[in-house]
DNA sequence: GTTAGGG
DNA sequence: CCCTAAC
């Protein structure tokens, strides 16, 4: 099939640098087809720091080909990786010292069933209406089902996305737009915390979650009553990570370093727990808990967490409707996604729509930067009961991130970052206009960039009236990146046209108003 | 939720 | 890109 592009999951079980990461290629065509299949492609070990993790996530998927070295490279050049964050969260394990030799596998026990369940995208519209109309919204509603055949030729079915929206919602995954918002404490002191102790990247590579320990070691001294603990490795919630195959490995050890710093940046609270069990009352003492030097058996852990309304009496009031739930998610509990729940859509488009799906690939492929999620992760997720721990994120997130409030209005709205179109956008855009017309822009997105997360509907038209402006005035005037007159041209022609259909309909409909005119 | 337009 | 009236 069509485009073929790297995930690279930096899963729960993944250390921070070294962080076991999942390489899989999609050979899906449409990325929000449900349907896709996605395969596992090692990329070793030594290329990329990363080593493979089971797969145990993608139950119920078929290993599809793997590598398919002929799949197309991506037309778009617009080709920076998309990151998300799924919500979850994972342990960083401390051993007792004494604990070394056998301190592999023993987190706690159902952390060995953990699959992995990216978090559900988000960055619906809804949300910005749930929360307040000035948040962002990442993608417009798209309605479940079928798409609007109007011209036939598409028959990917889609899945039904209100399930879907409706899923995510409950999981309270925001985009990091929105989760600066309840960022207002700050980043957790715990963290720093736990920073300052050194958190020691560990190499060690884990085969499954089970052994989820590995390379995490505590050191418990008894002396003066001091416990004393050193986290050789903490491990980040999971990572999801999406980026093309032509992309530098220089470039994904950026993509997980942002990833791992946007997600440290904030928004988490550290929990402790011991031996698997969560400890809430931050008022004991160490002793009181049971972490001691006498209790050098016990396997004390930290778990990284969204922070919730529970989390002490924010710094800062008003952050509401950001707060994740107050039943902070318990780490361990994690189904796997239920499989079978796939809906193979028959991609036989035609060549016309290749160009719109070839873009739609890519784009969700590529230019997700500021996708929250990706659709590849939606089905499993979906059904999840995963537990929806950090807000999802995005690299364009960083760039906007450790804001934290700013005034009492809590309400300070981050501009969506700008994101001029390529050529290929625009030719995507002016092919699906050609076909659909001009007033029809929800049909134009996801006819030529469903799965371009980042833009909506109205990003495109706005797009459009960008161009015919720039199609009327002279290149001289035009500004950025090049649009190729060919397309210019085609702007206006498919403009005049279909403003001429209009006009056609509307005297159609209001003949005597227009004679009376 | 979509459109259409002004900002 | 954002905001919003209008539908």
């Amino acid at each position: 099939m069509g485009t073929l592009a790297s995930k690279v999951e930096v899963g729960p079980s993944g250390y921070m640098g070294y962080g076991n990461c999942k390489v899989e290629a999609e050979t899906n065509k449409f990325m929000k087809d449900e349907s896709h299949k996605t395969a596992k492609v090692q990329l070793g070990t030594r290329a990329d720091g990363c080593s493979f993790e089971d797969p145990l996530v993608w139950d119920g998927k078929p290993p599809a080909v793997s590598s398919d070295s002929s799949a197309k490279a991506p037309l778009c050049g617009d080709h920076s990786p998309h990151i998300s964050f799924p919500a979850s969260q994972d342990y960083v394990n401390v051993v007792s010292r004494d604990d070394d030799e056998n301190s592999s596998g023993c987190t706690h026990p159902n952390t060995t069933k953990r699959s992995f369940r990216p978090a559900p995208r988000i960055g619906d519209r809804r949300i910005r209406k749930i929360l307040a109309s000035k948040y962002w919204k990442v993608a417009p509603k798209l309605k479940d089902a079928t798409l609007s055949n109007t011209d036939g030729d598409l028959k990917t079915v889609y899945h039904n996305r209100n399930s879907y929206y409706r899923s995510i919602r409950s999981e309270r995954n925001y985009p990091i737009k929105k989760r600066r918002l309840f960022n207002c404490s700050s980043v957790p002191n715990y963290d720093r915390k736990i920073r300052s102790e050194g958190i020691c990247v560990s190499p060690e590579r884990l085969t499954g979650a089970s052994s989820s320990v590995a390379g995490s070691h505590t050191s418990f001294q008894s002396r003066d009553s001091h416990v004393k603990l050193r986290i050789k490795s903490f491990r980040v919630p999971e990572l999801f990570i999406e980026l093309p195959e032509t992309a530098t490995v220089g470039s994904l050890k950026r993509r997980v370093m942002e990833a791992v710093n946007a997600i440290l940046g904030g928004g988490l609270r550290v929990g402790v727990l011991l031996q698997g069990k969560k400890v809430k009352d931050d008022n004991k003492t160490l002793l009181q808990t049971g972490i001691s030097h006498d209790n050098q058996k016990d396997v004390l852990g930290f778990s990284l967490e969204p922070k919730t309304s529970q989390t002490p009496p924010p710094l800062c009031s008003g952050d509401s409707p950001f707060m994740l739930p107050s039943n902070a998610p318990q780490p361990l509990a994690r189904y796997p996604p239920a499989p079978g729940v796939v809906h193979q859509g028959t991609c036989d488009a035609v060549p016309e729509l290749q160009m719109a799906n070839a873009v739609n690939f890519i784009e969700s492929d590529h230019d997700s930067a500021p996708s929250p999620t990706d659709m590849s992760i939606d089905k499993s997720t979906k059904d999840s009961k995963a537990l929806v721990t950090v807000p999802a994120m995005s690299v364009e997130a960083l760039a906007v991130v450790p804001v934290h409030r700013k005034s009492k209005r809590s309400e300070i709205v981050q501009r969506r970052i700008r994101r001029p179109f390529s050529v290929a956008e625009v030719e995507a855009l002016v092919q699906a206009v050609e076909k659909l017309g001009t007033g029809r822009w929800r049909d134009v997105k996801l006819r030529a960039f469903d799965n371009a997360k980042h833009r909506t509907y109205v990003d495109l038209k706005d797009k459009w009236k960008t161009l015919v402006h720039t199609a009327r005035i002279s290149p001289q005037q035009r500004r950025g990146e090049p649009v190729p007159q060919e397309l210019l041209d085609r702007v206006l022609t498919a403009h005049a046209y279909w403003t001429q259909q209009q006009a056609k309909q509307q005297f159609k409909q209001q003949p005597e108003t227009c004679l009376l005119l």
